[in-house]
DNA sequence: GTGCAAACTTGCACTTAGTGTAAGTATGTG
DNA sequence: CACATACTTACACTAAGTGCAAGTTTGCAC
């Protein structure tokens, strides 16, 4: 979770070098920080949503009540790092798309990339088990929220600082909203279910909902026969896969 | 705020007429309920986010911090209610459109009319006091996600149960994030500026927001020129107003 | 390795959010 | 007026979140 950044101690590697020496205290806080969320998981699934304190998880982590705090502002931030490790391998596909490619086609691809087991596993689990509570639905919009961001100053650099600040908002909100909504709906049709016939489904979902998008939403009447025709700029992409 | 109504103690009113006797009880609800919520936002205005709890605000409205908490759920909340009230304006407008008409159209036509100083004003200071605070930018994502999922119900009753439910929530989702988009884009570049010229400003960026929506996010060298050409079914709706 | 400074952890004390409960006060009804 | 019901309030309690100061670990120089 990048916003949980600014409650780390430390600040920058000591050496130049980017990820040469990880040297062990960043180790150390490493395996604290993920000790502490895999535990605050754990509890999650044993206990239910609602069902336990951040006192609890610490016990179970093995660290005091503070250190706990020190690594993330809240219960919700903790169980949200695992959607923010989602979301983050996400962008990182995203950016790593060609520079002439389409917003919506890098998008789309990104998604793409989602639809793995070891990706969406941990996720769909967030997902089920946070349905019926407010305060994690809300971390998980937060979540999506951040990941907007971060597309619209990844496509901000992409297609240079001139482009209209209401064009690049509005379309990463319109692409998170697809996604989740591709999402969201999978998750009603087929609860957590990993299989690879219901990663297709979600697979296809993602590829219809841009595909929607790109198409400017036709009239439902012919929604999905049209979704593809009349998106020059996305072609179907069904056939990429 | 519609969650927040299982929050209140009375559940329907007495009479099967619908608003014929508000009745004195609910009357007084009423009046406590929109007290508190105006007590909390003057709070927020002279002393700014995060500097007052909830017993300021109860204190200033006149009740017991117990009774804060029967009306809202939290200090968000009661501020939240500000942008409910704004936002079921626009999902009244929504209702009201004619059935035939697309759903990009009416959502256009339903956003157009909160550009208007009497409904933006209290919208317009919500954003900008809110902006730099976690908590209160988190109610404001539930707000607009509660928004969403009505646009859904509408729609789903409008384009008959047998529509696509991936059609719906994406469709939803889309027109809240370019909603959304507008706000914030006029927001960036104008401020707390509720004069005539900005309002035009925001109801020209709600127009070309779903204007792009509406062309499929054309790609950006032409974005502006192709939104209105490429969506038949949005009709540029710039000479409607 | 010895020593030292910086980073990290912890316990403690404190404020505030939020909830259950039971007793009090207002309101509507016969 | 009497009575039931809805609403408010005080009180007590659990848990979130934060500041601080003391302890412990790690990195680095000598």
């Amino acid at each position: 979770m990048t916003q949980t950044s600014s409650h780390e101690a430390t600040a920058e590697s000591p050496n130049t070098a980017e990820q040469s020496t990880p040297s062990r205290r960043e180790l150390n806080k490493a395996a604290t920080r993920s000790s502490i969320a895999s535990a605050a998981l754990d509890l999650l699934r044993s206990n239910g949503p609602g069902n336990f304190t951040v006192e609890d998880i610490a016990a179970s982590a093995g660290v005091s009540r503070r250190t706990f705090f020190n690594y993330f502002p809240s219960l919700e931030a903790a169980l949200a790092s695992v959607a923010d490790g989602f979301m983050d391998h996400a962008l990182e596909q995203f950016r790593l798309r060609p520079a002439e490619e389409s917003i919506l086609e890098s998008a789309q691809a990104a998604l793409m990339a989602l639809a793995d087991p070891m990706s969406v596993a941990p996720m769909a689990e967030l997902f089920s088990l946070t349905q019926d509570n407010r305060q994690l639905a809300r971390s998980e919009l937060e979540a999506w929220e951040h990941c907007t961001a971060q597309i619209i100053d990844a496509a901000r650099s992409r297609l240079g600082a001139g482009i209209s600040e209401l064009y690049l908002h509005a379309l990463a909100g319109s692409v998170i909203s697809c996604g989740k909504a591709a999402m969201t709906v999978w998750f009603i049709e087929r609860g957590p279910d990993l299989s690879q016939e219901s990663l297709a489904v979600l697979r296809q979902h993602l590829i219809d909902a841009m595909g929607l998008l790109g198409g400017g939403f036709a009239p439902p009447s012919n929604a999905f026969s049209t979704a593809a025709s009349a998106s020059p700029s996305v072609p179907t992409t069904k056939d990429r896969f």
